[in-house]
DNA sequence: TATGAATGAGTGTTCATTCAT
DNA sequence: TATGAATGAACACTCATTCAT
């Protein structure tokens, strides 16, 4: 009984999510490094220790790679976003929820440093526009479903419009925290989540 | 004082600033089109109808391009600060101020769409980082000063962050209102002086 | 030991060392005809019947050609050496020496018309001269051993002194030989072995 | 009695030839410096504070730039022959000779950097061959006729190889003086010395 | 005569992508 | 599936030379 014989196609394709992984892995090293434009994909092949054909094997072009980091990031994202405010974050008051999300998003940025250049909104250069939207929108959209949640009797452009800002201003900010050297990461941290606040608090009672 | 022994290379250098003022309006079309990194010389120098060598003669690399772009913006924009928060920004309200600043920049943009590729502060690419620095450190320099004009007690630590915080907000907000459908755009322009209000109106009475 | 399992890399590699090959013996056609300098790399990729980017995947840039290039000659040529003057070179009576070396070397040199470009000495344009400085000081080296062996009494620094000299004399009197129409060759090589020997004699019996 | 309104045209000719000397000694700055393929004109002008437009209305092209710089040499190089060996050259033992002609030579090499660049023999660059020939023949021909006076009994073909041989020979080794440290020059002065004595004697009593 | 702007083909090199093995 | 050789258009930049002024 060669257990070969019964899972064939399994044992390749964990293989080639295992190449995936690897590929995925290399390209957010690349991408942090050097930045999306400056990215080549021969250097994402070397970084992952595959040659350049191997890659093409698995993402048709430099996009799609961009498309996949993007949504590993938008599914772990997802979950981060769940424990951050899970079920009370429509109770919370806002100082709490703006430092919950804050703490979770850094710490995601922090963790993943390739996840801005994958995350950029209507700046991102046009190559990656239409890559990069759908991880926008579905961090948008949480928020939105947050302020939902919180002020269900907003009109749903409203809504849109607020999320849209805050993840703006937050994104603006949030390499500001990076950048800090460590010791003033706390300080810039305390003032992005002032920003924050002060933004959304503008809309809580009106 | 013979008006002919002062002429003749005048008029040369007359072309040769023509052919600047060309190739400067060439490259914030090529740049606003595509980004820094994606615009070729070559397409630069073709916009402007000359070729790649004259493109040359004027500027040492691309770079200096960006750089020279950079400049012109800086004392366009100082005129425009200047008339924008004159002599009483430091009297004026929070509200009336953060709309006059508002509504001069948001038109410099509207003016200047390549003015953001060049304005990139601390997310600018590698490459272009030490060329737009001075750019950006100039208008965080203008608003520092507001700032301290406001609130002389302030500490020049905390008034730098501030001046860089509201430079990296409205850099941020920005975007939305110059790609809202031109219906949509007074609602975003009031959203980007509500943000901004609200941030500012936090240390204002600190 | 499945030959099978070696064998898929072994063939891929062997067409690239054959490319490498047709790359170098391109190389050494362009740089015979124009000289280094002016020998542009797509020339060279042509001549070799390859695109410029193949070219790139085996040579960095165009220094590291004529540096291969440079090695395979000092390869050739230690072999050339050993066989020229191999045990007896210390006894050989000084004529016989020059005889069997400058035999061997013009053959070397008529066998590869880049090989001059390659072994210029401190007169090789900067660019080549770090490249081909290994290649001159191995023959410089050869010969001063050769010298240590039949006049072992010399200083070290008279020794390196004589061996420059001579490898220059050599070098200096070679183009005139291959570019002598034939008829003329055996006069100009004979003449040549007449002002190295006259040179040689002249701290033989010092 | 306005002295411009007698010789118009000698003025013009005379700034004609102080632009021409200008442009020359640039020439040879920049030959020096860089070598004649890297020497661009516009390099040369510039050196010469003149605009690139100007140089080529003294020479058709960057050939004939080396070409009379050359010339030039040419004419300095004769008179230093002249003063060298003058008449008695021919009586004078061969030791004495080769003294006086290697002092004066690579006096005139110290004295004008880019003489080499423009006396390549055989092995001149292609682009280089037919402006620098004359320079080299007339060299030649200037020891063939020393040759003659000496050895009026060699048949003209002998002569002339031991002119061309002797030529080469010394700007094989001039290179050698020129770049050794000042320490060592005396050195190889007189190694040079021995060298072409060594030769020339091999023919001095044939 | 002198200028310096203008040219444009050419340089060395890169890189997203394909393909034979 | 994986390799790595192959492609070729494109890039930033140069330079001998010309030309309007």
């Amino acid at each position: 009984m060669d257990p070969a014989a019964i899972s064939p196609q399994p044992r390749r394709q964990a293989r080639g999510e295992r190449r995936i992984d690897q590929l995925l892995e290399a390209a957010a090293q690349v991408f942090a490094d050097v930045g999306y434009e400056k990215a080549s994909t021969n250097a994402i092949a070397a970084t992952a220790g595959v040659s350049p054909g191997t890659l093409y094997q698995f993402f048709a072009n430099k996009e799609a790679i961009a498309q996949a980091l993007a949504e590993r990031y938008a599914v772990e994202l997802d979950a981060a976003h769940d424990e951050a405010f899970g079920l009370d974050g429509a109770d919370l008051p806002t100082e709490a929820l703006v430092d919950r999300i804050t703490d979770t998003l850094i710490g995601f940025n922090l963790k993943h440093p390739a996840f801005k250049t994958v995350f950029a909104g209507p700046e991102a250069p046009p190559a990656l526009a239409c890559v990069v939207a759908p991880l926008h929108d579905r961090v948008v959209g949480r928020v939105e479903r947050l302020i939902e949640a919180r002020r269900p009797e907003l009109a749903a452009e409203d809504r849109r419009r607020y999320a849209v800002v805050s993840t703006q201003i937050f994104k603006s900010l949030a390499p500001l925290v990076l950048q800090a050297p460590a010791r003033q990461r706390p300080t810039m941290i305390a003032e992005l989540k002032r920003a924050m606040a002060a933004y959304l608090r503008t809309f809580d009672r009106t």
